[in-house]
DNA sequence: GGTTAGCACTCACATGACTTGAGTGCTAAC
DNA sequence: GTTAGCACTCAAGTCATGTGAGTGCTAACC
């Protein structure tokens, strides 16, 4: 392990790259930083550091810069503890006393929210549902050859969908229909429906064809709340740091957020680990690899179900985030067990 | 009016200038187009054009572009028509026919399809339902407490709130109630509603309390339809264009477009007038006064619904960005066509 | 009189020499 | 082990210069 000196000024050189984005060079440090040595020392000491991998070089004459395995140590031990201010506390607080009614309105405007106060891109990755259970069905008339299917699980999302009606059945078939449905799964899973409760509901209903098109619905339904949402934030804060500043990076950056299914993954890879640091290099998606991302996973009863992240380059205010991240998390959670039912 | 030869190299000088976003010279007009006179004619009449305010001149001796009264009369009767390309309409064909169940992923998709074949940004203003009808609703058991309250529009949306039951009614209440105002309000608009059959529904409810809360829920379900959706494509697509490798400009760009009450006040501005095409200064507002939009409007049954729209540079294709907005246009209304119930 | 060749002029942009300054690495002295 | 001193490196800025695309004007041409 490095002595208590080298973490000392390794500290003091990612901090104040972090603040100024700029290569930091030895006298810097001894002028801004009291260690109570000169530059030449602390020039011996990053040469050490350097060698170690925690700094890098762009070329000889240059200040250092905080590798990935650099900014790795300082968030595990270096970082100092950052709370948030009360200001921002309070700007949250008031944020989620406003009712919001819709469930998606509540993660598209944390991710606001958080790419607000980080100044950073933010993803919200809204409840995975796919252990989430069936609640009820519901069928509305539309007019003669139709009716609306609604499904409810019981994270609280509702789905509907059109529904042609078999020739010759009536809107009291579905609607008893939906009874025995309503009857035999509140409860179950998409797999446990699949398997289970099939016979029993296949004897109750009668009418095959009917049957087959009712399942179809509800797994539909099941099937397209399995693949959860995410929520963008902040997107155009990229700009704001300096290591966006070319267009082409941006470009590419942009693109990746704008492929959903990749975004999710990513969020994926860290699920379910509490408050997780993906630094740099770290990240397994190259587009990525001069960014991290801080993610914090929600639970509810125990259950897995979501995440906040924010996505900004390696240069991050890692504890700000974090403690933010935590914050959100808490009353995000609180909010969605309002929701819960 | 301008005479001829002058309106063919305007044309000429407008044709290239779109294609290379270059300033054009006159000694390129007169290599590339075939106009039969030398480029010190060219000269002599560009040096018209700017006077008449066609063209502007950067610094003097570089070539002329367009300004946006040279745009307005390009695409009033300069622009050469032209036509989709047999690839393209394939494309968006394949597309319309994998049939899509949700109206909201409709209006997504025609954004993303519409930002791929322009590379420029797209937006979709999915129906304006303010005339809209209320259709009917229907409640869903939740607990001993709540009840889902689901609200259709004529449209095809649906809209579903929690409610909390009042203290000593049952759900069979609710059932009820749900049948007397389906009975009197299915085919009124919002205002209708707010004036007309509020007596009779009262009085046939009895229970004023249970009125008041189901009331509520109707008014803000229609309400929220009104505020029509806006739905965004491909804003990476931005920063191919030349114009926008400037990172000041795109993240103005990209702040406005993260704005969506304002894009949506932009949208309105040219909602009703057919195709409509806003160049450059003609724009009132001013983040986009290097910018082009071009919107067609949908209309269903004389109705109008809602506008597709690509942003992008001045220096933007009109001729083929105008026949793919119409193609889609025609689309998009054959497919709510089918969804309108 | 409209058209065109010719020519001087302008201006952005690229290139290369030079300077500056921040920063390192090494060595020798403390 | 620490530090002062010094040579060295390299990016970035500055300046002079050259180049080329392009204009505007004038005088000759048809």
């Amino acid at each position: 392990m490095i002595d208590e000196r080298k973490q000392r000024i390794l500290q003091a050189i990612i901090n104040d790259y972090i603040s100024s984005a700029e290569p930091v060079g030895s006298r810097t440090i001894a002028r801004k930083y009291d260690l109570g040595v000169s530059p030449a020392t602390i020039r011996n000491e990053m040469a050490d550091l350097e060698m170690l991998g925690y700094l890098e070089h762009l070329h000889t004459s240059s200040g250092r810069i905080p590798s990935s395995k650099g900014y790795r140590l300082y968030v595990d031990s270096l970082m100092p503890v950052q709370p948030m201010t009360d200001r921002e506390k309070a700007l949250i607080d008031k944020w989620y006393k406003a009712k919001v009614r819709r469930l998606d309105q509540v993660f598209q405007e944390t991710a606001k929210l958080i790419s607000k106060l980080t100044r950073n891109v933010s993803l919200v990755l809204a409840p995975q549902i796919s252990q989430a259970a069936f609640r009820c069905m519901q069928f509305l008339p539309l007019d003669e050859h139709r009716v609306i299917a609604v499904v409810m699980t019981d994270a609280g999302f509702v789905e509907n969908r059109i529904m042609e009606m078999a020739e010759g059945s009536t809107f009291e078939d579905f609607q008893r229909m939906a009874g025995v449905i309503n009857g035999n799964l509140a409860g179950h899973t998409l797999g446990n429906i699949r398997t289970k409760s099939l016979k029993e509901i296949k004897s109750s209903i009668g009418d095959e064809g009917l049957y087959q098109k009712a399942m179809e619905i509800v797994s539909k339904a099941l099937d397209s709340e399995k693949k959860e949402r995410l929520y963008l934030g902040g997107t155009s804060q990229l700009m704001e740091q300096p290591e966006f500043h070319d267009v082409d990076k941006v470009k590419e950056l942009l693109l990746m957020l704008e492929e959903d299914q990749l975004m999710k993954d990513i969020l994926h890879a860290h699920l379910g680990d509490g408050l997780s640091v993906s630094i740099g290099q770290e990240n397994k998606y190259s587009g990525i690899q001069d960014c991290s991302i801080i993610t914090a996973t929600y639970h509810l009863d125990g259950e897995l179900l979501g995440s906040l992240a924010v996505l900004g380059p390696t240069r991050m205010e890692y504890g700000k985030t974090m403690s933010l991240l935590n914050y959100m998390n808490e009353n995000l959670t609180e909010v969605i067990k309002h929701f819960k039912w």
